[in-house]
DNA sequence: TATTGTTATACTCTATAACTATA
DNA sequence: TATAGTTATAGAGTATAACAATA
């Protein structure tokens, strides 16, 4: 490998290893909502928040997290409305916002589409881990998430030049 | 095989951090590579295996794991070459491949955006964990990795049913 | 015939900015 | 003024299928 200055092998190992483990599982992970329920990744994100949600949420909530934009959010609400899986309408309490809800349709699809995402996940990361790697794994992951959650969204990538133009 | 339906609190909660630990890192990547040096993740991976091969790669080599049609390497490879990064030739033993080679332009941009790159992988991902934890990620992931890898690519996402209408 | 790669095309998704409406 | 959301639009990326050339 091309050794990067500043990280020993050990780190670069953990890290080329991470990534490209959640690269496949996410590949594999989208092949099979695509497959199995239509959806992508992101679809079926926001219907795991409005079923776990047990109620409307507003787009700002249903957006935490998921996308990193506003009008994408509009797109893919749109989609799922057209589809008959969520609903939305104005909410009483603020005019400004909408709620959206998961409709039967919704619910019913997910609850589909879930357990075959449930195989995958487990044929794929759970299997081959033992209940101490679980343990471990479960301590470190969390950790380092909520690390990365607590960090200043932007100078994570410090600044150090002007951005470049795109190929 | 197909174990209990859901998955335990445990097991959940390690595949919702790591899933979303990885995507968190993915994002701040992506931002730096863009902004820094112009450059999408894929873009930024193929330039990698190209620097670290210390030679040309055929189109087939350098699709290995990064991309996942043949198509999309070919638009991305223009993209390079057009930048002036890459290089592309047919090969003289093969005459049906095409030869890819990093220019000097290619390595000097790698370089500069190499550096910036660790910082944010040091930042996020490896700042918050001790000499033990990286031992256990390394050890844990690369197992993961590898049975990922071993699986065959598409039985992992069981064939229910027909394929869903896309959204 | 199988393999390597390109092209044509259509589609999905995302992001920015301008806009509307309400607080 | 600030916030919630939508729309318009443009761009990046991907995948499929048809294709050409070589093995």
């Amino acid at each position: 490998m091309t050794g990067p200055e500043g990280l020993d092998p050990q780190q670069l190992g953990a890290y080329f290893a991470f990534t490209e483990a959640a690269s496949l599982l996410q590949h594999q992970v989208e092949q099979h909502l695509r497959a199995d329920g239509g959806l992508s990744y992101v679809q079926f994100q926001l219907l795991a928040r409005l079923a776990d949600a047990g109620g409307p949420l507003t787009m700002t909530q249903l957006a935490d997290g998921v996308v990193y934009s506003r009008s994408g959010l509009t797109y893919q609400a749109g989609l799922l409305e057209k589809a008959g899986l969520v609903t939305r309408a104005p909410s009483p309490d603020d005019e400004r916002a909408t709620l959206v809800a998961i409709t039967e349709d919704g619910l019913a699809l997910f609850g589909r589409v879930l357990s075959g995402h449930v195989e995958v996940v487990r044929s794929m990361l759970l299997d081959p881990l033992s209940e101490e790697d679980l343990q471990h794994l479960g301590g470190i992951m969390t950790r380092v998430r909520d690390h990365m959650r607590a960090l200043p969204p932007r100078s994570a990538a410090p600044r150090k030049r002007r951005a470049a133009r795109s190929l």
